[in-house]
DNA sequence: GGAAGTAGGCACCTAGAGGTTCGTAACGCA
DNA sequence: TGCGTTACGAACCTCTAGGTGCCTACTTCC
């Protein structure tokens, strides 16, 4: 039944990409980064209580606690700061200590890994704060055009 | 009616995180590189037919039709393509010229600031093909220790 | 003359990201 | 005695990014 040649081999050219994209590194990392709070968490651990998101980085990566990271990061839901943790855990990207205090104690403190992806993401942050302002006024002339 | 003091405060600490959220210039660039397809075309259209991510970007830009990204990035969707391209022109990432030739074509191209922000994603690549094993390696052997 | 290309628009649908709420167990504090 | 804290787990709910399908006019190839 070769019925359609040509829409048969665009559906088949789109599974061969959808099998490439799957084990591209680049998209795995966008889709890890990409995560609504995994990159403010990373910013939290490196700075020393400031808000601002990469406005430190003087020093060593601190420890923190769960609570410390939840009044931190105001807008973090409980239950999304833990997944989140949890999944940067589970990639290495920080580690978990649990201090058996009365009520328990848990800290999280990046690793080198960690480090390293909250240095290539302050590139990205600089560009951001460079070229953001060109990207809003070319968005808002553009709008102006159309609307 | 001061009932709850511990919780209100939460609560307003929360709005004010989003607000600053909702300005972060480099949240806006995350919301926007992550885009399922952005990082995608930016590659596409700085290559010269071929599927590696970044694996090219010897010469200047291409400029590429419709079609033509259609074919190249096989797993997209005609919508998301031109929604992609729609929003990416709008932040003067790249260019849209329309030929009136009979059947009308339609090429786009990277700007200077589409170029640069390419570039800032080569870095990105960089890493993800640097730590990504490990990363990956990491998550194996946690998902061994819990199950 | 039907299939295919050229560049999309429009409407509907679904899966999953992320948020809300409730509960825990043991303790401090007013 | 009842709220607050510490670090979550489980259920439930909502919203939207992204996918699918169908449409257009016009043309050209087989």
């Amino acid at each position: 039944m070769a019925t359609s040649t040509a829409a048969q081999k665009r559906a088949q050219a789109k599974v061969e990409y959808d099998a490439f994209l799957a084990q591209c590194p680049s998209r795995k990392l966008l889709d890890r980064i990409a995560d609504k709070w995994v990159a403010l968490v990373l910013a939290a651990l490196r700075s020393n209580g400031s808000h601002q998101f990469g406005a430190d980085c003087a020093g060593e990566p601190r420890s923190m606690r769960y609570s410390e990271l939840s009044r931190l990061l105001a807008g973090v839901s409980q239950k999304m700061l833990t997944q989140t943790l949890r999944s940067l855990e589970r990639d290495g990207l920080i580690t978990r200590t649990v201090v058996p205090t009365v009520p328990v104690t848990v800290t999280y403190e990046l690793t080198g890994l960690g480090l390293s992806l909250h240095q290539m993401m302050r590139g990205l942050k600089d560009w951001a704060e460079t070229h953001m302002d060109d990207v809003l006024a070319n968005r808002a002339t553009y709008d102006n055009r159309v609307a």
